[in-house]
DNA sequence: CGATTGATGTCCGAAAACCGCGAGACTTCC
DNA sequence: GGAAGTCTCGCGGTTTTCGGACATCAATCG
């Protein structure tokens, strides 16, 4: 089956309801993630959307349930069920490294900046890692919420600190300001 | 007949002699004129279309009769044999409309660069103009060479002065410096 | 202990530089 | 005189450069 490197011609918007909002799922004509957000930044997404993907027509319809399926689960409790979820991302060299670094953090771990800048083997890009992570466009599924700063404190998220606190807490990993209990 | 606004997806490069060295014909799919220019300039017109049309893949290969025809009946005297010949550019707004205008610049005539600034009803953007002639990509055909100082005298061109003024002799223009006779 | 600083990739906006000009003021050299 | 050259300055789109801001962290210095 060739899998064509092509930009889609064709982007699907889903809308799902979660517990910390209503998320969008957008997926291609070959059923891959190639953006999450919530409702509250749509504009935002959907001018990225326009940036990175200019020829791609977007309809609002179903994500097909190799997408929609995981996320439910996910939003159930099952912290895992996101790893089978197909995604891409249009960066830079350097914002793929960083992302595809991300997806070795498992649920329920954290890992701080400096330690993602290791990782990649830029012990220094510390802040280059911080800004590449807040590009990530398939948040949630390319768990960027999983880094947080080196003394266990949340730092930023761009989809707002309490959305990465309840995340965390699903998936069962610990952190500073966490409620006791 | 639906033509594409798309970017071309093949350009196929030319190579013809010319009393003034030889030239570079670039054609899409359709046989239009992206790009022409001397090989003297071969690498920098491969850095403007690796550029301008990224995804494009070069090719060697004969122009259509269509557009090498008319180049053959230019250079052997028939100054109109271009008008036919059809082309597009990739550039600003502002490019565009100063190309265009060069269009209605007669064959064996001139404008000055004021005068053509007047045209695009900008008068006073004079270097502007300039600018935007000498970006110019299908030197030639768009007849970039047929602007010259208000004074008569030929002041640049990016092909190189002696072949500015081999064209517009060709032509049958009068113009400062010219030899007697 | 608090404040400061340096390293790093990317983006963005502002500012400056770049010119395929032309007009006007001056100088030169018959 | 006056024709032709030189200098200076303003013009405006495009390109380049530069500086700051960041989802950080460790080292340094009072």
């Amino acid at each position: 089956m060739p899998t064509s490197n092509a930009p889609p011609e064709m982007l699907t918007l889903d809308r799902m309801a979660t517990p910390i909002g209503t998320a969008l799922l957008v997926t291609d004509e070959q059923g891959v993630l190639r953006a999450f957000n919530w409702t509250d930044y749509e504009p935002a997404m959907l001018a990225w959307l326009g940036c990175h993907y200019p020829k791609a027509k977007l309809v609002e319809g179903k994500s097909p349930p190799s997408v929609r399926g995981p996320f439910e689960a996910y939003f159930n409790g099952d912290a895992q069920a996101l790893e089978t979820v197909p995604w891409k991302a249009s960066g830079t060299a350097f914002q793929l490294q960083v992302w595809e670094a991300l997806c070795t953090i498992p649920a329920g771990e954290t890992l701080s900046y400096a330690g993602l800048a290791s990782r990649i083997g830029r012990p220094t890009a510390v802040r280059a890692v911080g800004h590449a992570n807040g590009a990530n466009p398939v948040a949630v599924v390319v768990p960027c919420h999983r880094v947080i700063g080196i003394d266990g404190s949340l730092t930023g998220y761009g989809g707002s600190l309490p959305r990465k606190r309840w995340l965390l807490d699903l998936e069962g990993a610990t952190f500073k300001g966490q409620l006791a209990g």
